[in-house]
DNA sequence: TGGGATTATATGGGCGTCAATGGGTATATA
DNA sequence: TATATACCCATTGACGCCCATATAATCCCA
């Protein structure tokens, strides 16, 4: 069984504002907390970022780390636990995207779901097109060899 | 059952001066002392800080570790310990801020409860957003890491 | 190995439960 | 007694759970 989000995905919004998680990607979260996933904005691009539970706690315990009366604590502990987003997946395996971030990411019938290894993304159908082609585009320009990304070994 | 506190949630506040602690919140707080939070000025921003009463003994701990002859120490155990409020919450999960920390936080109306992971805070709404942005802002300036904290493996 | 049968997935909708909120009343406390 | 606070009840809307269906994927056996 894959453990990472791959693949890419449309679902639709029902009129309830819910939405499958795709399969495979529900399959990804552990068995533990497989009705639970968090969502937050992408910072580098209008989308949303999501992925299990279990990364919260390892998130929690690196700022806990940090000095507990400096400024980082507090911009990172701002910036991260009080914009992340923890929703519940039914027994279909489907969730509710929060309005902000339907907002943020200009969705609204439909939802494109975009694995990224850890985490996945979730885009405006359209847009998320777009950023995958101006992202090859980058990449081919950059003349890194896709070939040589693909099939090296590490 | 996440056991951290995250998301934001904007409450009103009753003419009883009621307010009600988001239910995710709610169930942060351990089964044994569900029905109590204690609540104390943010340090270093006009917002109240609040937590379950078992998180007092990291802040003792926390502050232990602070150089006992430094001014920090004495000033830091004065302005936490002193002022800290034990508030119960009823049946509704409602509960009542205390007038002082409202003044300090400068909230009438409505209150914005931020989570924090381990602890939230409750600002004044458009000064709670306010703070968000500055804190983000700061972050991505001076640092790249809030990606990596988000994404990276352990 | 073909093709019907079974299962899984995405989607739609009814309905009960719970969270947030409002208000009345009893009880406590000064 | 007057003010504050806790408990009880009620309302509204959102959300979770259940059931149903269509389509796609998989299975399974003759």
């Amino acid at each position: 069984m894959m453990d990472l989000f791959v693949s890419k995905y449309v679902n639709k919004i029902d009129k309830k504002g819910r939405v499958s998680l795709p399969s495979s990607f529900r399959n990804v979260l552990p068995k533990a907390n497989r009705n639970e996933i968090i969502l937050y904005k992408s910072i580098k691009t209008p989308s949303i970022e999501g992925c299990g539970v279990g990364r919260l706690k390892e998130i929690a315990k690196r700022i806990n780390n940090l000095d507990f009366f400096s400024e980082d604590y507090d911009d990172f502990s701002t910036s991260i636990f009080s914009e992340i987003i923890t929703t519940n997946i039914d027994k279909e395996g489907r969730f509710l995207i929060p309005e902000e971030l339907k907002l943020y990411a200009g969705i609204k019938t439909e939802a494109a779901f975009f694995g990224q290894g850890y985490y996945f993304q979730i885009w405006e159908p359209k847009k998320g097109l777009k950023n995958t082609e101006d992202s090859r585009r980058r990449l081919l320009k950059e003349k890194k060899s896709l070939r040589m990304m693909l099939t090296q070994q590490k």
